[in-house]
DNA sequence: TTGTCCTATATGTACTACATATAACCAAAT
DNA sequence: ATTTGGTTATATGTAGTACATATAGGACAA
């Protein structure tokens, strides 16, 4: 018991290995030059003479930072600075298996955030086509056994998210997407909320903004509940 | 300008690296075995052995997955699964001068689609100790100069992120701060709408949830108003 | 401008070697 | 019985060498 107390207290001593190192050196010498996408970096020699380390430290820092998509190496050329895709690194973390229960419950919210949060870029951005696909999928749910209910919530809220144009938004929620399943799995309530997929639709068409707020709130409020 | 037209379409041939297939492979091998936190995995020249490439390649891509948090590596013992810490990764790359404007675009509507969703999350939790912290940030906010006023508005909406209880999505916001600070600027609208911080402060005391959501909106409506 | 050949060179990969921290084991001590 | 201390085997951390390979860039030709 008395261990555990100690561990708040102390954190453990974590040894920075060279490569940690290096990769904080290498990316504050990025920054430093500011430099833009496109710029070509020293090579791998020439950065591990300048730090005095082996090359070998340097290409697993390297490593990272292309993993990242921070840079691009290419063979002679050396390595170029590049624009990383942000979500490229989040997606290979985030399996609900090795994820804290902390986490998981604060990803579980973050969503009903965004989600609440749609509404405004929905009605900036809505057209009628989108509101006629999104129809299409909500009245397809009719009559149809549990699993295909859980595919088809997935295509509705994921043609929400689409439907705002933004990009990024939509690779989001297709990353946590798994965690919301595993934890409504885990809570495993039959859940869902007064208003229905077409419901929401029927809002979108014919609804003020406000009213889809409500709606979605309602919608998804069994979630809220269990807050 | 005909070759950046090309590379949208076109994407650059990328030869795997066998670091980058044995990092996957290595990934799914965690996968496989549903792998729990602390249990411990092969040796670095077991993997190599078996995965039929040298040590090197195989410590360039744990190097990957230890930046990640995914594994830790002690020496005599060998590697142990540990709980990635999921933002960190994000972090490293959420550079706004790095990002192409597109993300950079997506990244601010995002904010905003996260701070108009805040209302269920804080009426479900906000405390009067929370309200009276926030008006004293809200009220010093008088008479001051325009460097103050930038401070405090990022306390102001950080604080309203800590009143939702919740860790991950507080640290996502400070994470977004740089890239919502640094387009703003680039727009350089002085922006403030209609309802300023006490406003919402009032709404929050006083007001219902549907008060706060429109409150909410006019107070970041400049920035809706841009879109 | 396009195509072909050539060459220097930076990365990609493999292998060896050794330092070092430490988990695991055992023994002594309280 | 639990703690303390010393020893050892071993997996990681780092360095260094060597070589294969793709290819940027230049020269030249059509």
């Amino acid at each position: 018991m008395a261990i555990n107390d100690l561990k708040k207290d102390l954190a453990p001593i974590t040894s920075n290995t060279m490569a940690d190192i290096v990769e904080v050196r290498i990316r504050e010498y990025l920054k430093r030059m500011s430099l833009k996408p496109g710029d070509s970096l020293p090579k791998e020699t020439d950065l591990a003479e300048a730090l005095g380390v082996s090359r070998n430290v340097v290409r697993e820092a390297l490593s990272r930072l292309r993993m990242l998509g921070m840079v691009e190496t290419r063979k002679r050329k050396g390595m170029v600075l590049a624009s990383p895709d942000i979500l490229q690194a989040f997606e290979r973390v985030l399996d609900p298996l090795i994820i804290d229960d902390a986490t998981l419950k604060d990803i579980f919210e973050l969503r009903l955030v965004l989600e609440m949060g749609l509404a405004d870029l929905l009605y900036a951005r809505k057209t009628d086509k989108d509101i006629e696909e999104l129809e299409a999928i909500a009245n397809s749910e009719i009559d149809k056994d549990k699993f295909f209910l859980i595919k088809n919530e997935i295509a509705f809220h994921g043609k929400l998210y689409e439907m705002t144009g933004n990009t990024t938004l939509r690779r989001f929620q297709i990353m946590l997407m798994p965690v919301f399943a595993y934890v409504t799995a885990l809570v495993d309530k039959p859940k869902s909320g007064k208003i229905d997929h077409r419901g929401l639709v029927d809002i979108l068409k014919n609804g003020t903004k406000e009213n889809f707020k409500k709606g979605m709130y309602e919608h998804l409020r069994p979630h809220f509940d269990h807050l």
